[in-house]
This record gives C-alpha cells, sequence and structure tokens, in this order.
DNA sequence: CTCCAATTGTTGCGATTGCAACAACATAGG
DNA sequence: CCTATGTTGTTGCAATCGCAACAATTGGAG
C-alpha cells in the first residue's frame, strides 16, 4: 500500500460511500414520488440543453454524465423514442452521432429541475452551513486528482 | 425551497455525487482486475463476519448493506450457491431467516480485504491529510442526519 | 379466541446493466 | 493507394435490478 491506511481513513470512506448512497436514493425516490424520470436522464437534458446548438457528440455526453458508453447508447434509445432527443450525423465524421435535443427535451429539462432542487437543498444543502461546502468542495477537488495510474 | 438553494452549493453537490462515482468505479475496478467478487459481496461477507456467530436476520443484514430486500434475497441466492453463506431458521420467528456465513465466506472476506484496502488507500485516503478526514467525517455526520420527512 | 393489519422474506416478470464482439469509419505509415 | 491500428458507436446475450404481488407468520384489538 502507498501507505498505511488508518482505521480512520477506512471509516471515513464506508461513511462516505454510505450517505451519498443514501442521499441519491432519497433524490431518486423524490423524482419518481413526482413521477419525473430518473436523475439521468436529468443530467442527459441537462447536457444538452447546456451545450452549444443543444447538442453533443455522443462520445462528449458520455464523457460528462459517466455512463458506459454501450450504456448511453441504449439510454438515448430510450429517450430518442420519448421525443426528448434525436440523432444526428457528423458532417466530419461518418462514424460519429450527435444527439440533439428536442423542445419536449428542454421542456423536462425545466419540468425536472425544480423537483430535483428542491431535493438537493432539502436532503443536502440544507444540512450544511458556508463553511461545510467549502470545506467539502476543497476535499472533493482532492479526490478528483486521480493517482497516476502504472506508469505507461 | 427550505431555503433558497444556492448555485454553489448545487455545484458542491454536483461534485460530490460524481467524485463519489468515480471512486466506486475504480475500486470495483480494482477488485475486478484481481478476480475478486464486487463490493455489495464484502459489505455482506464483512457484516456477517463481524456479528456475533457470524449470523444476521435477513432484515438486519439489509439494514447494514443498503440493499433493497428483494436485491438481498437473491444475493444471498448467489452467495449461497457459492457456499459462501447459508440460510437458517429462526426459532422465535417462524418468518424469518438468519444468514449465517461459512468458512468459506470468512476466507473470502480475508482475500478480499488486503485488494480493497489497497484500493481506498490509493484512491481515497492517499489523497488527502487528516485533517481533510476530519472536516469530512464532520461533513459526513451531519448528512446522516435526515430531514425529518413530512410529519405524520 | 378471531380477525385484521403489519412484518418478513421470496418470486414472476419486464426493464436495465455489463461484457464481449462487432461494424463502420478515420488516421498514420509505408 | 494499401494496410495496420485506433476510434466511435451499436448489439446479442446473460446477469442483475425494480416493481408489484405473494405466502407465511406475527401481534394486537375487540
Amino acid at each position: 500500500m502507498p501507505k498505511k491506511l488508518s482505521r480512520a481513513a477506512v471509516e471515513v470512506w464506508a461513511r462516505f460511500i454510505r450517505a451519498e448512497h443514501r442521499l441519491l436514493e432519497a433524490v431518486e425516490a423524490d423524482l419518481k414520488a413526482a413521477g419525473l424520470p430518473p436523475l439521468v436522464w436529468y443530467d442527459v437534458v441537462l447536457e444538452l440543453a447546456r451545450a452549444p446548438d443543444g447538442r453533443l457528440r455522443h462520445r462528449d455526453l458520455q464523457a460528462r454524465v459517466l455512463l458506459a458508453k454501450y450504456n448511453l447508447s441504449r439510454l438515448i434509445d430510450r429517450m430518442a423514442s420519448d421525443g426528448l432527443l434525436a440523432r444526428a450525423p457528423v458532417a466530419e465524421d461518418a462514424r460519429g452521432a450527435y444527439i440533439a435535443i428536442s423542445e419536449a427535451g428542454r421542456r423536462l429539462q425545466k419540468r425536472m429541475w425544480p423537483v430535483y432542487g428542491r431535493s438537493i437543498a432539502r436532503h443536502f444543502a440544507a444540512q450544511l452551513d458556508e463553511r461545510d461546502l467549502t470545506e467539502l468542495d476543497r476535499i472533493l477537488a482532492k479526490l478528483r486528482a486521480e493517482p497516476r495510474r502504472a506508469p505507461v
């Protein structure tokens, strides 16, 4: 091991995993209770709505929503058949595909946000003060920096 | 909303979700690379190994591993057919079932820990110092306190 | 005791996921 | 050109998940 792993660190790790799990569960439950689709759907419509021209390449969308590629492929199938988005060819790269949001997709995003936002407020933000947020953000930033993989 | 939800809070929320997602993915990948079963399996054998007599009621195990009940039912099926644990009747409650770990189950727990621990060390603990851990723990404790549900 | 509501755990079934293989195209090297 | 290698996205298939319904039993109210 890189360093000796302290018992305390393991406990914080466990709490971290569990806390996130509970929170996500609570948020998903709120969405479902409001008759809305799951969180990934929101991620997709949000990323697309934000993107210039309301579209992104499949791979770029994938990088943003943290979803395996085969997984995203099929999620897009489902969302497309719901009319929330559509695939379009990429002029410069015949392999690629743009995923373009539709008006219905934008409406879904706007409809989901209040519920999702309220959920974040209630389960997450309301429990923390300014300093907590700052500290948490600082710590998360450190965690983003992945240790270098085995040297190439 | 309980309070006005700040943009900053939403961003921290997003980073929180993503960080945890990435970390879990990395850990699962490490386990798989070592030819080991997924994390839930570890959770189960660990909780059972810790419990007095190496067994827990289905419902108690469920509460510890944060898994839907139908889901746990089937995970237990699979682990039982791998000989890692076994079901046993509960004397005082004919509905219930004890889940009892086997020697093979204990061996699996011991075999998984080094890999899992190393993974925690590398992806999580190595990125944080003492103060980070303390602060994170303090913040997570606040998040554990769920807001009261709608008044009964 | 008797009945009704709640608890405990399982199961059928359709939806979603993960893995591995694949097709189609792009890009670089000769 | 022509080939080898990498990229992009999809798909078949098996494993797993989520929901709703269920059986079995318990516990409490009358």
